[in-house]
DNA sequence: AATCATTATTGTAATGAATTCAAATTTGAA
DNA sequence: TTCAAATTTGAATTCATTACAATAATGATT
């Protein structure tokens, strides 16, 4: 499953014109695996295991390389540390004020509702909402 | 007018519990009346010709204050530098991605309609959008 | 008016994420 | 193998924000 995805993620990379690197394929694999929406410092020092040598300069080149090249999306978060996220579909964050979690969070095309001012031109939204999960809810 | 605004924001700034310092005073009158969401620095660079001691640290010191009473609100947009907003009411942020400025957005009820999985319980949602803004999206 | 405790303001230092940049390493084509 | 190009590294820097201790201002009480 691992060696498949790897696999996928080589073909991926080439595609987007860029060379796989084991850096590259590392990290891409990691933020694709995982729903934390990790941060440098976490990809970090979760790699920094298998690749020794790893820099935290490496992680931020290919961050805003795989981000450029929209296989990744950076998201930020109330002044937060910035944090990464392989759902590229059009979704918004939830931010558990607590635990401090982040949670993908579904919505359908009713938010396409939201209509711009004449002359905006709209490229990105981000849609973010604060308040509890259902794990710090309870208590 | 300034006066007036001046006696307004005093009262209140009372009503929360806060002394109306000249500090305080000048930071909400400044960023009550300008549309551009200014940042510490704006707000500093603007007030230190009429309070030559002026610091920074009270700069943040005050809009800490201001906002955790709810008379001032805090953008954080895309890892940007944390910029404030007297505009209370919902609304969402459009932010040009050619020469940076940010508008207010108002928005109607519609984008209520984004529905939480059961169990998250929403205190507070930003809605953020970007952009060419009108004058940027001729040329 | 003087005292004094409380509050506000200041300024320096520390923190920490992100960026810059040049050097070292790796890669892959010739 | 050679060599140029691309990748990776690590140290230094930048810059917003925070921490904190010192100073100044305030305002109530005597």
């Amino acid at each position: 499953m691992n060696s498949n995805l790897n696999l996928d993620n080589i073909a991926l990379l080439k595609a987007a014109g860029i060379k796989p690197s084991l850096v590259r394929l590392k990290v891409l694999t990691y933020v694709k695996n995982v729903t934390s929406h990790p941060t440098v410092d976490m990809i970090y020092k979760e790699l920094a295991d298998e690749i020794p040598t790893l820099s935290r300069t490496s992680i931020y080149n290919t961050l805003l390389l795989l981000t450029e090249a929209h296989i990744l999306r950076s998201v930020s978060i109330d002044g937060d540390v910035m944090r990464f996220d392989a759902t590229m579909s059009d979704h918004g964050h939830f931010r558990c004020s607590k635990c401090g979690k982040i949670y993908d969070l579904d919505f359908d095309t009713r938010i396409d509702k939201v209509v711009l001012p004449s002359g905006f031109k709209e490229t990105r939204r981000d849609l973010f909402i604060y308040g509890n999960c259902p794990y710090c809810e309870g208590q």
